[in-house]
RNA sequence: GCCUGGGUGGCGGAAUAGGUAGACGCAAGGGACUUAAAAUCCCUCGGUCCUUAGUGGCUGUGCGAGUUCAAUUCUCGCCCUAGGCACCA
């Protein structure tokens, strides 16, 4: 142990020795009780930010401190390889993706081993390559065969003058981001995952997930979206044709006064053809087809709409309604039709005054009358129905079911569940991605390619073209191929890739045995580890990433690959990692070292020029508010800069950098040095204390307790509740004590206490800086790993306090305290406060109604 | 608009089966060491009041009510803020 602490050299020591000793491999034979610690891979964009060093410290903490709570722990490190970045990068500094992806990941690879994250790093993946992808394709087949995938025409956003499919964060406020054109709608035949089989079973499934924070729950059930309602058809007047819509206020079916058709509804054209509105019509939903996405970012979005000049017929009453089409009917969502109640329903409310049409009250509140004539908006409460029929006078919620059972039994519609969720578009026109592993044949149609044909591999010396669109249909080569079902020459290769979405839907699997070579998984492997007992990862992968894994996860079971159903028991949301934003009148966001001076008095290096201080914002590379961990592992070293990540603030929260905190953590680290530096002469020889408290003295039994207290502390902090915090606190505050004892040398025990107090503190912190641990553990004489040395354990008997302290009240006003023994009984306590100087000024000779004593804690007088 | 979190010193944050508000750290101020500085160590640190400077009084956890001997913690109503969803029929 130097007489310095110098982060450099100790960690590159202790990397190195890691490395070589193997020690962060695990297998499946072991006696010990598996955990899974899992942190989301990263997109590999080409070097590390704060929100990986702060997602996968807190994961590298887990690790550790469940390998020396005795677990055989996975703890597994790999690539989301496939995505667009790549092919943008390869546009702007012509290099090939899959270049630029294998060399950011080696940086980052070395990267991560900087931070001295206990990865086993024989089981790295990187999915953009075909060991991995092959069985994705693998599966795909798989759920083709199972009707699990399937092909449909749909919408992709589509820029005409580059000719190019754009995926949605490509297009800003409706233009392409390339050439600020306006991005249209374009009509493609696309693949898709049928996730709303599932939609029922993932939503009551939410409710089984305790282990997951209810804000994630909650999101989930909110994006599955579901509704109760009523199926009714509506038959169009002279035209043999319904029209079905669905409603979850089927008790309003008697005030329907007009319908609204989505107008990509496949008969609004048909009905309007011939009635004098047909021109209208398709002018409209030409417009609006145009506009579609484009406004949906303006908020505010008008209603409007035009007559199909068709008419339909409420089967309940027999009114004639007319036909709308309008733009706020949507084709995704139950059948695209809307049945529109402008007494009961705001938004119909305003179309039928904008557009003049029949208000009729249905539903009335229980103590007044609603007149269509005065009515300023709609009433959405409940109450009372009339003008409804046989319904008249019922009220309106329990009419609900009875309705619906009305319906059924006329045939004319029935109860109905509808989901907001819509089966998962997986179809990419991009290049870098998994190929979709089927052939399009002129006689067979879709014809899926042979499993023993796998992997379709993905051309990787394709040149991408300027516009971004994929050059994967122009290589004849990978286009062109034998039609698996007839055997003909001239089929062609499916060019669409898969949504990256796909890969990280099972990546938690092939971890498990990431080498097989026979199937996405070795079975025996899964079973032991899987599933995921921890997962760690930012929550604004809480929807879609998530549902897609929980979705994949029981199309895995139906398969009979798996056992389980929920891929992840227990899941960690951490919060994002903010800094403030600086900018200069002239220079725009500026990088924080792009400025100079402090606080609020910041100027501009480049012009010298007052700076702005903006709000404190989640660290981003457009907004330039990023601190580099390359500087902080420079500067620091990776010990600080994880001991600062877990101090700042609890996990889930977001985290405020700031620089003088970590030069706070970096002191702490030196004095921890400093104290067990100026112990080592009395300790080195000595054994580590473990008798009872009450063989003790003085200063050494508080220290002696105060150290079972702090082991305690920092064990609950962990494992119940991640909060790392106040873990470091407490041994933060062992560490204050042990500077404000003296040592007298004249007590037998001293040299063994004080040992027991630094080598807990030692393994305590252990799991959050490892390096530095490891470095003082070794100079304690130990020779294997501290990561190999048992979790400390409290005595029961050292949490005992020796006397307690009681505050004493008057009338819920604090006014004195006290110490006593632990076993002084309610009453003496009682005469004690009644005593007390302050207390009797208090009381005033009044008199005390009432004394109450909250064991150990507490009295209160009452007058 | 709807659904979730969150509002505590100059700052990051502690403390909730209701029981000493402000642990720990940062910043700030003072002191010790030093020729000096850095580093280090010690002390003070929510606001305010006092002819008694204390183990002192009052006040204080977004605002306003309520329950209770006692509320940062529970209930109701507001305000602000972050995130999610948003023409979902």
């Amino acid at each position: 142990m130097e007489e310095k602490y110098d982060p450099k050299i100790v960690e590159a020591k202790w990397q190195s020795c890691w490395d070589k000793s193997g020690l962060f491999k695990v297998s499946e034979e072991s006696d010990k009780k598996k955990y899974y610690l899992l942190e989301m891979f990263p997109y590999p964009s080409g070097k590390i930010h704060m929100g990986h060093v702060r997602n996968y410290t807190i994961g590298d903490v887990v690790a550790r401190y469940k390998r020396m709570q005795g677990f055989n722990v996975l703890h597994p490190m790999g690539w989301d390889a496939f995505g667009m970045p790549a092919e943008n990068a390869a546009i702007s500094n012509k290099t090939h993706p899959a270049i630029w992806t294998y060399q950011n990941i080696d940086y980052m690879r070395m990267q991560l081993k900087r931070m001295g994250f206990s990865y086993d790093w024989d089981r790295e993946i990187a999915t953009c390559r075909p060991e991995y992808y092959r069985w994705e394709q693998w599966l795909f087949l798989k759920m083709l065969e199972r009707g699990n995938a399937y092909r449909k025409e749909s919408f992709v956003n589509w820029c005409d003058s580059c000719q190019t499919v754009l995926a949605n964060e490509q297009v800003e406020a409706g233009m392409c981001w390339r050439c600020g054109k306006p991005v249209r709608q374009k009509k493609l035949w696309q693949w898709f995952f049928k996730i709303t089989d599932y939609a029922q079973d993932l939503l009551a499934h939410c409710d089984m997930l305790p282990g997951w924070p209810e804000k994630v729950t909650t999101m989930q059930k909110n994006w599955i979206g579901k509704s109760i309602g009523a199926q009714i058809s509506f038959p169009v007047e002279n035209m043999d044709e319904n029209i079905p819509v669905f409603t979850t206020r089927q008790d309003t079916v008697f005030g329907a006064t007009f319908m609204c058709l989505a107008p990509e509804h496949p008969l609004v054209i048909r009905l309007s053809k011939g009635t004098g509105e047909e021109k209208n019509v398709l002018e409209f939903v030409e417009r609006i087809s145009l506009q579609e996405r484009s406004n949906r970012a303006i908020e505010n979005y008008e209603k409007e709409g035009v007559f199909t000049g068709a008419w339909c017929i409420n089967p309940v009453n027999e009114r004639r309604m007319p036909i709308y089409t309008a733009n706020f009917a949507l084709m995704e969502y139950g059948t695209g039709a809307v049945m529109s109640v402008p007494a009961h329903d705001q938004r119909d409310f305003d179309f039928a005054k904008k557009y003049d049409m029949e208000i009729v009250v249905v539903v009335k509140p229980d103590d007044s009358d609603l007149d269509p004539a005065t009515m300023t908006e709609a009433y959405t409460g409940d109450g009372i129905m009339i003008n409804s029929g046989q319904f008249n006078g019922i009220d309106n919620r329990r009419a609900l079911d009875d309705i619906a059972a009305f319906l059924e039994e006329k045939g004319i519609g029935k109860k109905t569940v509808s989901f907001r969720l819509r089966d998962w578009g997986i179809s990419r026109q991009r290049y870098w991605g998994a190929p979709i592993p089927v052939v399009h044949c002129d006689i067979c149609g879709i014809v899926p390619v042979n499993e023993k044909d796998l992997p379709i591999l993905l051309p990787e010396d394709a040149a991408l073209l300027e516009g971004g669109q994929s050059p994967l249909p122009l290589l004849d080569y990978f286009t062109k191929t034998k039609c698996p079902g007839c055997g003909r020459e001239d089929a062609r290769r499916e060019t669409d890739t898969m949504d990256t979405f796909v890969e990280s839907s099972w990546y938690f699997e092939r971890y498990c045995s990431p080498k097989f070579e026979d199937g996405l998984f070795d079975k025996k492997a899964v079973d032991y580890w899987m599933p995921v007992d921890q997962y760690i990862g930012g929550v604004e992968h809480a929807i879609l990433h998530l549902l897609y894994s929980r979705y994949f996860t029981r199309v895995l079971k139906d398969l009979g690959l798996v056992e389980y159903k929920e891929p992840f028991t227990r899941l960690l949301t951490q919060g994002m990692v903010c800094k403030e934003t600086v900018s200069c009148p002239e220079h725009g966001y500026l990088f924080p070292e792009e400025a100079e001076g402090e606080a609020e008095d910041r100027t501009c290096k480049k012009c010298g020029k007052e700076v702005l201080i903006g709000r404190v914002e989640k660290m981003s590379k457009s907004k330039r508010n990023v601190i580099d961990p390359n500087y902080l592992l420079d500067k620091y070293g990776a010990d600080t800069t994880r001991l600062f990540c877990l101090f700042a603030a609890p996990p889930e929260r977001d985290l405020e950098w700031n620089e003088q905190g970590v030069e706070g953590g970096y002191r702490f680290l030196t004095r921890v040095w400093r104290l067990v530096r100026a112990h080592m002469d009395v300790i080195r020889d000595a054994g580590s204390f473990c008798g009872e408290p009450g063989q003790l003295k003085g200063d050494l039994r508080e220290l002696y307790k105060k150290t079972h207290h702090t082991i305690c502390r920092v064990t609950n902090d962990i494992e119940e509740r991640f909060h790392f915090n106040t873990a470091i606190s407490a041994v933060m505050e062992l560490v204050n004590m042990m500077y404000g004892i003296e040592l007298k040398k004249d007590v037998k025990e001293e040299a063994d206490v004080v040992r027991f107090a630094i080598e807990s503190i030692v393994l305590l912190l252990s799991p959050i800086v490892p390096h530095f641990s490891e470095e003082i553990w070794g100079s304690l004489g130990y020779e294997s790993s501290v990561l190999l040395a048992p979790w400390p354990v409290y005595r029961k008997d050292a949490l005992v306090k020796d006397d307690i302290l009681i505050v004493v009240q008057v009338n819920g006003k604090l006014r004195s305290k006290f110490s006593v023994s632990p076993d002084s009984g309610d009453d003496t306590i009682k005469e004690r406060a009644l005593s007390d100087d302050n207390v009797k000024k208090f009381i005033n000779n009044k008199q005390v109604k009432k004394v109450i004593v909250v064991k150990r804690k507490l009295v209160n007088i009452v007058t």
